[in-house]
DNA sequence: ACGTTTGCAATACGACTGCAATGTATCGCG
DNA sequence: CGCGATACATTGCAGTCGTATTGCAAACGT
């Protein structure tokens, strides 16, 4: 049986129990025992896997921005600029249980990395593809009373607070996305 | 000398310790000890002051909340309504140094929030008064083709995301503030 | 067939944690 | 002058943490 395993199979699986357990109780709570007892595994497998902490932390981070790009150009048949640009903003809104974890997660991450370089200067180049992608994505549109890149940028950041305000609580997942919808009205005019 | 010592004043100093660290090195580095190392005292003391973690934590996020608030207050000679938003939104970017520390504990905090719901909760309530100030302001400034509390709520979530874009080093501070501008711009329209 | 490698389990270690208990010095008050 | 309350300091404890070490069974290469 060892020789048989899947490596990227069981580390995905361990992330997961990570992000479940980081969504549910805080990533402080986030160890290797917690995470194997998680998983329903011993902590000797996770350290064969994840040889430390930190490998194991920002394999879970590259894991979910890969899922939300994934997803974004998955779920995109032929639309209009617009729709596509709203459909991948609403893909980083927490607005089910699997973006919910993703949030959690990256939340977390964000917190890290303000205070870790390393991890920021990791986090900083998908950022700026997204911004790129949106950006032209702008430009087809023809919003042309205003720069792309910045309104592109305006938007990742207002999507990120929503979600940051939604996962707080302080706001319904309804108005987040209304409050999208609102600024798209105001970028293309309404639809 | 026991005596006649300002309780309140001593918990600052601590929670001020306590920003330093978390801004400094995370907040999963602050303890109680940390703490005390920080601010220079035993960690009884600490712990005469605040009995559990938790009430330090408080405490210490009540302290943020406040300063900004009372901050925002303070920086408002008669202005126009529009002034008065901008200035406030940008007491919410982390701009200079004390800003940026109160931004990384909010940051913690609002992580740690997401998990918490008691903690969630009594950060609904200022959240909630900020969006009226601020839905009032825009009420007086007149931008009268969008709804005012949702404009509010949009910039809110602004400037969270941009803040959070800029402790993480994703965008420079420069950015941050002309990206608040054009969407105010687009808000009211060209000063 | 057999030794090496791989997959995993179990355990031990030193550092660190929040917290409680205890001790001691200093002040206000009767 | 006492005496209790306040303001700390010190120490100890039970627990958790990340990590290193060791052991062992199963599969593979030869």
């Amino acid at each position: 049986m060892p020789r048989k395993v899947d490596h990227r199979e069981r580390r995905e699986l361990l992330a997961d129990a990570l992000m479940r357990l980081a969504a549910a109780e805080g990533l402080e709570k986030v160890s290797l025992r917690h995470v194997a007892a998680e998983a329903g595994v011993s902590t000797g497998m996770v350290q064969h896997y994840f040889r430390t902490k930190d490998e194991m932390m920002t394999f879970a981070y590259d894991m979910v921005t890969d899922r939300i790009l994934e997803r974004s150009m998955a779920a995109s048949p032929p639309e209009t600029p617009r729709e596509v640009v709203r459909s991948l903003l609403l893909q980083v809104l927490p607005l089910d249980e699997t973006r919910r974890l993703e949030n959690h997660v990256m939340l977390a991450f964000l917190a890290y990395a303000a205070v870790k370089p390393s991890i920021a200067s990791e986090l900083r180049e998908p950022a700026a593809a997204m911004r790129g992608f949106l950006a032209d994505k702008l430009r087809e549109a023809g919003a042309g009373h205003v720069d792309p890149e910045r309104a592109a940028a305006g938007l990742l950041a207002l999507v990120d607070g929503l979600g940051l305000q939604v996962l707080s609580q302080q706001y319904a997942e309804e108005q987040a996305v209304a409050a999208l919808d609102a600024q798209l009205a105001l970028l293309f005019g309404r639809p």
